[in-house]
DNA sequence: GGTCACATAGTATGAAACATAACGTCCGTA
DNA sequence: TACGGACGTTATGTTTCATACTATGTGACC
């Protein structure tokens, strides 16, 4: 039995939303849906079927005439799997990856100009990034069948204004230095 | 000229702030620091410091006698490559990678039930690992130098309670199924 | 003084993830 | 008909990740 890595599921969750789809399908509802909060290269979308189709997860029908091309769909073990997936409370912690952040763990190795720098570009960063969160939510918010599909892009809003906040404050607090000093306020 | 990537970074940072030290005294570091917002395997602190020490970019120092151990310490060069690091201010976008996310997306899949128990869940979860963060905040707040590497887990705890509210408010939303639906609000 | 548990210290291995480049095919248009 | 560009797919090498394994020193207790 192959190991069911998340990529896995993204994948059978992809097929159990959409229905039978290609590769290539798979890379484009990525790229407009999770893709925002779950990147991966296309290359997976590819290899990853692959793997499933052979553990029996998925069937594969190849189009023969014109362009080689395969569609996938789950197979009942493979609906089963997604399923059996979705039941288990997640206990996996979230993970936050932010290059900034580590960067402003070496602080003290850097120059309070470099830092501060730091600070505002990541303003301006997550300005934009909540920016576009927000008019993706306004123009998909209408289309009553994907509402379920934007509530995860709440969370992504409140993160990056959780950060965004966190930014100003820091900027903030570097740009007058007069201020009582320590982590804790 | 080898590629420095992330990993690599955190590796002459530790260095940086911690000065010369083996691998393993790099694996307790990062377990009670960077660990809770960049973890990564403990193999890592092995075979990255010799990758960069080939690289130029760290001493080795090998204790024969007793047990085998190797030091590794910055070079020139490995300090100078990490200060140009710290001084470019990232533009890599911050990652949150959370499997629960995900189910929540896939959600039209699942029952009510199942989305529910997986709010549920969270919310504990974060509830605890927010509790952590805080006593950590309290118990090094007082030690002054390393109040500046205190700053980093302020972000951590904003992005916890941020993703606690949303899944307070997620689980509150489905206790009380009669409220207008919809994804905004 | 032996042996047990435990912290310390390092290595090995294979799978999965990631980035990127290269490859091929179809279609419109000039 | 030849070219550019969008459409699809594959290949490749590296990095990351997880896990298990090996081995050494230390103190405690019998």
């Amino acid at each position: 039995m192959v190991r069911l890595t998340t990529t896995s599921y993204v994948v059978l969750g992809l097929l159990g939303l959409r229905g039978p789809s290609t590769s290539y399908d798979l890379k484009r509802a990525v790229g407009h849906s999770v893709g925002y909060f779950w990147p991966f290269p296309h290359a997976q979308l590819y290899s990853e079927p692959r793997r499933l189709a052979e553990a029996g997860l998925l069937d594969v029908t190849t189009e023969n005439g014109g362009r080689r091309r395969q569609t996938f769909s789950l197979t009942e073990e493979g609906r089963r799997a997604l399923q059996e997936w979705l039941a288990v409370p997640e206990t996996e912690p979230m993970q936050v990856r932010d290059v900034a952040e580590l960067k402003l763990f070496f602080s003290e190795l850097a120059s309070d100009e470099d830092i501060l720098s730091l600070a505002r570009e990541q303003v301006r960063q997550h300005q934009e990034r909540l920016t576009t969160y927000e008019s993706m939510q306004e123009r998909f918010g209408s289309v009553d069948s994907l509402a379920s599909r934007l509530i995860p892009l709440e969370l992504g809003i409140a993160m990056e204004r959780a950060a965004l906040e966190f930014w100003q404050n820091l900027a903030a607090r570097m740009e007058q230095p007069d201020q009582p000093r320590g982590a804790a306020e």
